[in-house]
Parts: structure tokens; C-alpha cells; sequence
DNA sequence: CATGAATGAGAATTCATTCAT
DNA sequence: AATGAATGAATTCTCATTCAT
């Protein structure tokens, strides 16, 4: 995961690989068929663990208000612990390569991508359903919050000194309950 | 651009470009010292076709709404029109490939990028000053928005059958607007 | 001739040669058949100049030790006027590139460089048969006074301020004339 | 060395000396970072291998006649024995290829071809001391005397049917230390 | 199980040569 | 005659993968 992170996806060697994990070139060989599947494993993986980090946000039985906190928060603390899986987060997003890996790619990162999206878009509908927040398409708010916050979230990676956490997770859930709570009297749902 | 665009920019051979070209591998040495220059000005092209696109519905002196619009519209239609650049559009993000390839890349690339969302930024902040939304930081605001309606734009070219561009540009309009809108009844700035 | 000189016989290109030549590259090809062509005819050029500044210095009839210091000095005056020609003097001695470019360089520099010797040589054998100097291998000789002296040549053309020309003329002259021993006898030829 | 040799520095490819070495290209690039540093590394082998022939004979406490037969005839055996290597010898002196080539080949060839004639000359000043020879510029004269050796061991190498190495070695030291007229009386040094 | 030297297919790049203008 | 854009074979170098130890 570190060296894909730091070289890329399609730059990343084994010998790199094997350097960093302290084993051999051929070692990785026992426990991976090729580089392919060595790649989706890895994504496979950071997926998981971002989102067990997640799902305790989601279980409990709050408002959606608090829920949507939660959510932000946990990614933001996460990236900012596991800086080097943003990068392989975004790869998740777009094949890369020649078509055949591309293939692959799609088979095994997109599912898990869109998993994580229409997880969101759950609980956006659940809002809906409750009146808490106004009608719109789930899946399309789900993916504009969580992309939106995410671009929030490689800023601060990237830049030298960010904000508390907290006020970042306060400009993002303002922003989008703002924008959809009913109730701080808005338009109704088309 | 096409092979770029297909590939991504690690994964684009010399080879694959000029096949495409319908030049031999040669000549594109004609008009690029390398591969890295050559990736560098297209990804400068693409940037700069979609500048062209989006100055023009900005520099017109409508209200904040109108201009919101008018961005997220000519977003979505450009990359409705050229599909192929979107990729090109989100490499310039982060960089890839090996610590020097990085560094070239993100000399050209970052620059590009925050240009275009510094824009923006700029777009929002008069619009705090004349009152038509509420005070926050801007550029974070603009990294929110941007990317947010990206995730929508890549949901739009990946899916099969999408609903009418209106519909989409709504549904960000109004999420977006609803949440800064001073008009509407909000908390005031923190 | 400049640019061979510069780059060495294997690393001059055509563009290069075009270039200082102030015509396109292919106007090249009007005049040599191919660049095989153009080096030997090149490395022609240069031993043909060279001859006919020695040659002058032999075909007078003056006694040996005259003769000797008439062909070192022309040499020496040479390659001070002509610089550039001195890498493609060297050329010539041992052919370079893949089999076929040597067998086509030998059949060309080679006999150019022997008849050189061998002008030197039969010069040699003259003041043998007059009685000027002892017998020994003509040949032999001929080579080692010819290298020898081009390796002072050489040493002046790449030292910053060399001694005035007369003075390695003399040095030279003298060594090959009397040699270097203070103690020996001169021994008769075997 | 024997490709190089063969071919000469600029032509040699890593693909004929990887079948000559009878491993894959790739395996060349394990044990030597690129070609430059592969025809460096090969350059210096062959230089201290001379050194290391001619050193021996120049270490004994003998009058200079002794000490100047040594030389020249372990420079005869050294190149009869290794033929292989007396082109790369020559390469030494002139750096061939674009100019930066030159430049390291400069830094790293013609140092070792200095010291071997610094050597000699040291040799020659010794003897100038001790009254053996009369006074002239040693380096000069080292030069003069190496280079003249070497082409006689050139022609050897080159010619079908070589005298025995000590009628060659006899002509070069009879020559250098009586000179070659008959006539003339041994004038004292300058 | 682990190793890492060796492999060779494949990528970037160069340059002599051709040929339509 | 002259041009120079285009070509593609040849060359350097990389790296995923294998396999004898």
C-alpha cells in the first residue's frame, strides 16, 4: 500500500514493493499470482478499512444531522491518518492502463467505489423518507457530498497547515444541510 | 489526447500515440523533445479547451445564481461533448510515476488545477462581498463545488442513460445555492 | 571534416553535418551515396592535404637531416593550421564500427596511412643506401618516428600554451638523429 | 573488452556484448548502472592491467638501459598476449561521441593515459639526474618514445608474420638511446 | 518457504535514408 | 537542385516473472 501510494498505480515496481516489505522479488510471488492481482488486493484492502472506519459512523441510531457529522469526520480523520490511501481511494475511481487491466480494474475497484456511494445514499434516503432533509436523487447527492468532501479532504493533505478538523467538517455539513434541510424553510423537492 | 484519455497517462505508449496519430513513432519526436513534454502539453490543451469553456459563461455580468448555472452547465456539456479529456482532467489532481516524473508534474499540473479553482474562489468571494451568499472560506467552498459537481459530470460519462443535463445542473444548483443563499433564511456567517 | 573532427567518425549524424554545412539533409545524398560514402571520402580529403604539405618538404634535394626536419616541421605547421583534422588522422589507423564498416574503412584509410609510412620509410632507406644513417628496418623506423611525433602533435594541440614549433621540431631532430644516451657509443648497424 | 575492442567504443551495442558474454542484455544492467559506465569500467580494467604489466619492470634498481628494455618489452608481450586490448589503449588518448560523452570520458580516460606517460617521464628525469641521459623535456620525450613504441606494437598485431618481440625491442632502444646518424657527434644537451 | 540472479519482451529514443514538393 | 517532414530499424534501458539453489 505505501509504495503504490507514493509511486502510483502504474508506477509502482515490485522491486519497490519487495524493498519496502522487506522480503525478496520472489517472495511476493507465493503470495500473489502476478502484479495484477498483488494491485486489486491492495485496493480491496483500503477499501475495508476505510470503511469499517465509517460504518461505526452509520450504525448508531442518530438524527441525520449528527450521522452526516460523523461520516465527514470519520474520513477526514482517517485520510489524515492514512495519508498514503487517499491516492489509491482516487484510483478506485477510473481504470488505468492498457484495456485488459483496465478490465480488471473496473471488475474489482468500481463495485467497491459505488458500495461505498450507494451506502451513502442510503442513509440520504432514509433522510428523505423521515422529512428530515428534502427529496432529490440519493445516488447523485451521495456522490456530490462525498466527492465535494473528498477534494476537501486532498487539500489538506496537500496544503502545509490545515484547519482543525473540526471546522472543516463544519464548513462541509453547513454547506450541504443548508442546502437541503427543510427545516430552515427551502423550496420543496421538485 | 484520445490515447492519453484511454490509457491513462502512466499506461500511454509512444507506440499507441502514434498508431492513433497515423504517424510512425518517429515523427512525434518531430514536435515533442519527449514522452514527458509530450504528456505535459496535452494535458495543458485539455485544460485550456476547458478554460475557454467556462471563462465565456463567467465573464457575462449576471446575478451569482445565473453565473453558478452557467458554469456547472458549460462543465457538464464539455465533458459530455469530450468524454476522452475528463480523464486528463482529473490527473492533473495528483501526480504519478516516479518522484522526478512528480515533481515535472506537478509543476505543470497543480498550477493548472488551482488556477482553475482559484477562479472560482474568486467568483465566490464577490459574491460574498455583494451579499448574495454568506461569508466562508472561499477556496474551500470552490474546491467543494467543483469537485462535487466533477463526481456528477464522471457519473454522467460512466453511466448508460443519464437524465437531461437541466436536471442534473438543478439538482447542484439548487443543493449548492440552498445551503449558502443568504435569501433563504440562513444561520449567518461563524 | 569539422564535424567528424568534433564528434569522432561514429558519432557525427547527418543533421549535424547538414547543419554545419548550412544545406538540408537531404542534399547530402546529391553528393554521397550514403554516409559511409561521405566519411571516406572525407578522411581522402584530409590525408591528400596533409601529403601535399609534406610531400613539398621531400621533393627537394637536400641532404637527410634537412629533409627530416623540413617533414616534422611541415607536420607540426599542419596540425597547428588544421586542428580538427587531427582526430580524423587518427581514425585512420584503426578502423572502427561493426565488421562491414571495417572491412569498407580498412580497404580505404588503411592504404592511405601505409603509403604515408612508407613515403617515410623510403625516404629511410636513402639516406641508408647514402650512408647518412645505419641500417636498421626502414619500415619500423619510419612508424616510430611518424607516431612519435604525432603524439607531441597531439600534446600540442590539446595543451593551453605550447613552446614555440622550432623548439619540438629540434626535439625531435635530435632524439632520432643522436638519441638521448650520453654514455654510449654509437655501435655500428648489426 | 573484446567487443569494444572489436567494434570500437561508439559501436559496440549492449546487445553484441551481451551475446559475447553469453547472458540476456538485462543482465549487463546488474552489474553496471548504464553503457557509459560499462565502457568506463571496462577502460580502466585494461589500463591497470598494462600498469600492472610494465610497474614490475619498472620497480627493479637498474641502470636505465636496463629499466627502458624492460618497459618496452613488456608493453610488446602485454599487447601480443592481449591483443584485444590495444584499441581500447588508443581510445584512451582522444574521447570520442556528443559532447558530453567526451567530456566524461575525458575525466576518466586521459588521466590514466597522463599518469602512464608522468610514469615514464619520471623514469626519464631520473636518468637526466643521474647523467645516463642527456637533459631535454622529459614529458616530451616520454611522449615521444611511448607513442613511437606503440606503433610497432601496433604494426605487430597488425601484420601477418611478426619478427621475434627482441629484434623489435633491440631497434626501438638502439634508436631511442643512440639515434640513428652516423655522422654526427653527440652534441651536449641545450 | 525464501531468495535473487537471470531473463527477455517491451518501452523510449535516435538517426540514416527516402521522397513528394 | 534543394528541401525537410516522415519513416522505421536499431539501440538503450526497464521491469515483471521465473527457477535453481
Amino acid at each position: 500500500m505505501r509504495v503504490i501510494s507514493r509511486m502510483g498505480m502504474a508506477a509502482a515496481t515490485m522491486q519497490e514493493i519487495a524493498k519496502e516489505a522487506g522480503v525478496a522479488k520472489g517472495t511476493i510471488y507465493l503470495y500473489f499470482r502476478d502484479r495484477d492481482e498483488l494491485v486489486e488486493k491492495t485496493l480491496e484492502t483500503v477499501t475495508a478499512k476505510l470503511h469499517e472506519s465509517v460504518d461505526a459512523a452509520l450504525q448508531t441510531d442518530q438524527p441525520f444531522e449528527q450521522k452526516l457529522r460523523a461520516v465527514i469526520a470519520a474520513k477526514l480523520q482517517f485520510f489524515s491518518a492514512h495519508r498514503e490511501f487517499f491516492r489509491l481511494y482516487l484510483s478506485m475511481r477510473m481504470p488505468e492502463g492498457n484495456p485488459q487491466q483496465q478490465r480488471r480494474q473496473k471488475r474489482t475497484c468500481q463495485p467497491q467505489y459505488r458500495a461505498w456511494i450507494e451506502q451513502m445514499a442510503g442513509v440520504m434516503r432514509e433522510a428523505m423518507d423521515s422529512g428530515e432533509i428534502r427529496r432529490s436523487d440519493p445516488f447523485r447527492l451521495a456522490l456530490f457530498l462525498v466527492e465535494g468532501s473528498t477534494a476537501v479532504v486532498l487539500e489538506r493533505i496537500t496544503e502545509d497547515a490545515s484547519p482543525p478538523e473540526a471546522e472543516d467538517v463544519d464548513l462541509i455539513v453547513e454547506t450541504i444541510l443548508g442546502g437541503i434541510s427543510l427545516r430552515r424553510q427551502k423550496r420543496s423537492a421538485h
